[in-house]
DNA sequence: TTAAATGCAAAGTATTTGCATGCGA
DNA sequence: TCGCATGCAAATACTTTGCATTTAA
């Protein structure tokens, strides 16, 4: 009856190609999510949802996010990181970063275009911008080349072990 | 005989404006910082010292790299959140945000010539592109007109409390 | 001298996992 | 029926806090 939403049919789809069951709770869950406001948390859907139906537990929350990521229909805010990582602020300050979504690895750069386009945009809607960051995630030029072949994760020069959360 | 940095020198400048003390292990936690490599998390700077230094605690690199923030020489990338929001992936989905620093409020927006460019940039740059994520950082209109007033944080509507992590 | 800094251990958060039970296909 | 899904409680990982001790100013 509520099923209307193309974000829920697509998720429902997703399950029963991936021989996954639909539940009462994967449902509401995913009509919540596509329904709602956008930048939800795990524990915001879960009181929204929790008024109607007393026995829905967080952890199943949490399950049907990871889920809605592996179909492709639902983004992470913070590139699958549990720990944060820090910058040093030097007088040319503004840089953007490529993210390897395969390695992992970091780069980068800077562009003055990019930087005023932003300020500009901002502006023009009444925002006072005091720092730019950019992101661009997708696949590296090395990892373009290995294709086809599985990840080949961790190539960073670090001693600590960047953890994906979620993603197995 | 290492604090020819000058992000170590503003440091100790900002110590000793604040009343706060210049000690060994911050001297040598902001050395580190400002000498290495970027993208470093607290756990990483704490190994890399404690090799030189046993008796050096992970808590006080927490510490002191909270005070690099407060000094307006360090940024964490991930603002200030504890926790991830999600977003769904609709059909026009690349978007981006203009977030408040005072009020946390979000905009998203979407910008067609601010996309391409991006995306140019990073072909440019042998990078294949799959995701874009352009926040920016500043003072919203509504809390441009509050100015000189002390932040009216909490203007989300939302049941969840943003936890910033780290700034009181 | 004395308030601030340190380090340990313990407490918090956000998120995930083990396991017995429930339920969809 | 049968295996995947759920929910609880416990575990984990990162970060912060309480407190007794040390140290810079």
């Amino acid at each position: 009856m509520i099923d209307a939403d193309p974000g829920v049919r697509h998720f429902t789809d997703f399950l029963s190609r991936a021989g996954l069951k639909s539940t009462r709770q994967r449902e509401r869950i995913a009509h919540a999510f596509f329904a709602g406001r956008r930048h939800v948390s795990a524990e915001e859907l879960y009181h929204q949802l929790r008024s109607r139906d007393a026995g829905l537990g967080l952890v199943t929350v949490y399950r049907t996010l990871k889920l809605l990521r592996q179909a492709g229909l639902a983004t992470e805010r913070t590139f699958g990181e549990s720990y944060a990582r820090f910058d040093p602020n030097p007088a040319d300050w503004t840089h953007h970063h490529l993210i390897c979504t395969r390695c992992g690895k970091i780069q980068e750069f800077q562009d003055a275009t990019l930087r005023e386009l932003g300020a500009r945009v901002a502006r023009s809607r009444g925002f006072t911008v005091t720092e730019q960051r950019l992101e661009l995630y997708g696949i590296c030029r090395d990892c373009a080349r290995l294709d086809g072949r599985r990840t080949p994760r961790g190539s960073r020069g670090v001693p600590a072990r960047p953890r994906a959360r979620g993603v197995p």
